[in-house]
DNA sequence: GAGCACTGC
């Protein structure tokens, strides 16, 4: 690759601390950078660097060996559309793949990307009428994936999503009586599993993305296991007709089910292990060759060796758009920067630049920028985390620029029962970094630039630690309990930890969702109806208790959103903070989230849609997040109604005394007994149930408040441990509530 | 006095 000259000595930074979060001040860092826009020289205080352009070994070109994503698209004529089905790789192994399935109950299907496999085999399989009279269930990690293929599939049946083909997702369900093929959620799956333990509206169960490995995909295999034994393993399996539902059966009398297991190779040995050895079938996909270049060595600072390998291609490389790889909103924020800085110093006849961040924090508005092409003469510059590797897909990239870092949230357990989350930035693993690769070879040929060495490559784990392994476990030990079935026993492909199941067990019991014989109560039991942490789930069922059902579903609801409800970015930060202050709570962060619910529903029956999104964007609020609350809490008075919790019952209207509000305050600190600290007399503040010192995080209303106790949603470990979602409690809330559980649990 | 990938019910 040819030197930019332009950019030489741009590459000192400081190098990143690997497991520590690192400051980075963008004034610090380009102090010494001086350019004004006819400069296409950068005028240095620092001597050059030595290597200002980086060497990729062209030896070690290679193909990525395999990927998966969702099938095909595009739309075609009828007779041309099943000419293509014809055309996709898994066509030719048609029959093979459906002998495999008849004659065995478990297969473990390998399937590259572009082969087809998700979109065709369950349609092989009906076809074929293995599935008899009942429903063939495809499980995929994603809402998404799960509704746009079952358009798909419904459109390749030439029939409308809903009939023949349907899906069933959170929120949004499209099946009838003549549903025979839906797509699913994992955890959609999981769901039914409690109210129809063998699964039986289902004969054939194809669980896809299984190398992901969800906690949800995890429960799923290994209750398959056991379901499979209870419906196929007794003599007394009755093969004939299902005319009835599945419950009014006997043991023993059930359909037999066939289980597929799709996934990328790197797992199949482990999969075909698990269910005893079964076969596995390998199908070849289809993709556009892409060109892959490691560097020579090994590149510490990866958002300049970014920085410079964009230039690199940008001046070098024809037209094509270029995404790049980053762990994080902060270096996406930085790089975005640099480039900006150094884009006016290329080659008056180079093409233009458009950058376009892409995290999932990012305003709706600006997200959508990514997926329009690039104008005439414009080179697109996507800098994107993880959510570009399998959430979405963006056209027009020819390039891809991969540091192999990642940001990953993991759990840590500790001895005494606590614990608490970190964040923080990683290497990925070989199959995430061919994942990253393939996708510049959606169009056609593409190049991936990584910026680490064949070396590295090599010594990274080939796949992610299984989610069960890294993730708190309270909520599937108490769906697992509805199941009768223990942590500790079940078969899993991978145990997890005994410290993470010991800490599941121990939130149970102090939720009162199990006793100290870790028997499940039947309050455990209704926990585990609602879709909520079982914190939530106690704090909404203490308020019925308490008469506030009303406010701490609408406070839960916004609590268990995916978006953060409030922007808060750079540029904006002294406005938001100012909007922020009408809402705020002296209480703490609870009762002012119910203060931000409650004036934006004001303003949606005063203003409509229009005005309330108008208000959201004056207020620095997050709509996604607000009508993802409103979803949420649609649902879960559903729930509420069908196991008779008035959820209508709350305080008077505009009370606002103290008492009132107090218990909303109990019936959180109900929920949130573990995550409760008192202050220390040197004004710092220690957890109640553990010994780990913690401080109240920034973005807290609280921060800097000096109160004898306070709860708070979940602790993060990035420079501190901070405790962020805090309120302000009475110090005997969390006293009595723990002396209650001691005695009563 | 800080900064947060992704997904699911």
């Amino acid at each position: 690759m040819a030197k930019i000259s332009a950019l030489q000595g741009i590459s000192k930074r400081k190098s990143p601390g690997h497991h520590t979060p690192r400051k980075r001040s963008h004034k610090r860092d380009h102090a010494w950078v001086d350019v004004s826009d006819d400069d296409l020289e950068v005028k240095s205080t620092k001597k050059p660097s030595s290597k200002s352009s980086i060497k990729f070994d062209l030896s070690s070109r290679k193909k990525p060996r395999l990927s998966t994503t969702s099938g095909p698209s595009g739309f075609f004529s009828n007779d041309s559309l099943q000419q293509q089905r014809k055309q996709l790789p898994i066509y030719a192994g048609k029959d093979a793949v459906v002998d495999l399935v008849r004659e065995n109950d478990v297969t473990v299907l390998i399937g590259e990307t572009g082969s087809g496999k998700t979109t065709q085999v369950p349609q092989y399989l009906l076809e074929a009428e293995l599935a008899g009279s009942g429903m063939i269930a495809i499980t995929q990690p994603r809402k998404v994936a799960a509704t746009s293929l079952a358009s798909r599939v419904a459109f390749e049946q030439s029939t409308s999503v809903g009939s023949l083909v349907g899906y069933s997702v959170r929120f949004d369900e499209a099946s009838s009586s003549s549903t025979r093929i839906k797509y699913v959620t994992d955890g959609m799956l999981v769901r039914e599993l409690l109210g129809d333990p063998l699964l039986s509206r289902y004969n054939i169960i194809i669980i896809d993305e299984a190398h992901e490995r969800t906690l949800r995909t995890d429960l799923l295999i290994a209750n398959l296991k056991t379901i499979l034994q209870a419906r196929n393993g007794s003599a007394s399996v009755n093969r004939t007709g299902d005319k009835g539902k599945g419950k009014h059966k006997m043991p023993g009398n059930y359909n037999p089910l066939k289980v597929v297991i799709m996934s990328a190779t790197l797992e199949a040995e482990k999969f075909s292990k698990f269910f005893g050895g079964v076969k596995v079938a390998y199908i070849k996909g289809r993709q556009h060759p892409v060109i892959i270049y490691q560097t020579t060595s090994s590149q510490p600072d990866y958002v300049d060796a970014a920085l410079r390998t964009f230039f690199q291609i940008h001046t070098d490389q024809p037209p094509g758009d270029v995404l790049i790889f980053l762990p994080g909103q902060e270096d996406i924020e930085s790089l975005e920067k640099s480039i900006k800085m150094y884009a006016n110093q290329v080659p008056k006849d180079s093409l233009s630049i458009l950058i376009c961040p892409m995290y999932a924090a990012l305003p709706p508005s600006m997200q959508t920028r990514i997926f329009l092409a690039a104008p005439v003469g414009t080179r697109k510059c996507i800098l994107a985390t993880n959510i570009a590797e399998t959430s979405i897909t963006i056209p027009g990239v020819k390039y891809v620029i991969d540091t192999g870092k990642c940001k990953e949230k993991r759990y840590i357990a500790k001895q005494n029962g606590t614990g608490f989350d970190t964040l923080l930035t990683r290497d990925i693993t070989q199959s995430s970094a061919v994942q990253r690769a393939g996708r510049a070879g959606r169009e056609g040929k593409g190049f991936c630039f990584r910026l680490y060495t064949e070396d590295t490559f090599n010594a990274l784990p080939l796949t992610a630690e299984p989610e069960i392994c890294r993730c708190t476990l309270a909520s599937s030990l108490l769906q697992l309990r509805c199941l009768s079935q223990n942590l500790e026993e079940v078969d899993f492909m991978d145990k997890p930890d005994e410290e993470s199941i010991y800490f599941a067990i121990k939130t149970l019991v102090l939720l009162g969702a199990l006793d100290t014989h870790k028997t499940l109560t039947p309050l455990g039991r209704k926990m585990a109806a609602f879709p909520l942490e079982p914190p939530l789930a106690r704090a909404l069922l203490a308020a019925s208790d308490l008469g506030c059902t009303a406010e701490v579903l609408t406070i839960v609801s916004v609590l268990s959103t995916s978006a953060k409800l409030f922007v808060d970015s750079h540029d904006v930060r002294d406005a938001a903070v100012e909007a922020r202050r009408k809402f705020r709570h002296l209480s703490g962060d609870h009762l002012t989230v119910l203060n931000v619910v409650r004036a934006y529903e004001d303003v949606s029956r005063s203003e409509g849609k229009a005005g309330r999104k108008d208000w959201c964007r004056k207020m620095f609020l997050n709509e996604r997040c607000l009508a993802e609350a409103m979803s949420i809490r649609t649902q879960l008075r559903d729930v509420c109604e069908r196991h008779q919790v008035d959820w209508k019952v709350g305080l008077r209207e505009h009370e606002g005394s103290d008492g009132d509000q107090g218990l909303i305050l109990r019936a959180i600190a109900q929920g949130l007994v573990q995550n409760a600290a008192f202050l220390q007399p040197d004004g710092s503040y220690k957890q109640a149930m553990g010994h780990t010192m913690i401080k109240i995080h920034p973005s807290s209303s609280l921060v800097d408040k000096k109160v004898p106790a306070i709860v708070y949603d979940e602790l993060v470990y990035t420079t501190h441990v901070y405790a962020r979602g805090v309120s302000a409690v009475p110090k005997n809330f969390i006293t009595e509530t723990q002396i209650l559980r001691q005695r009563t649990g």
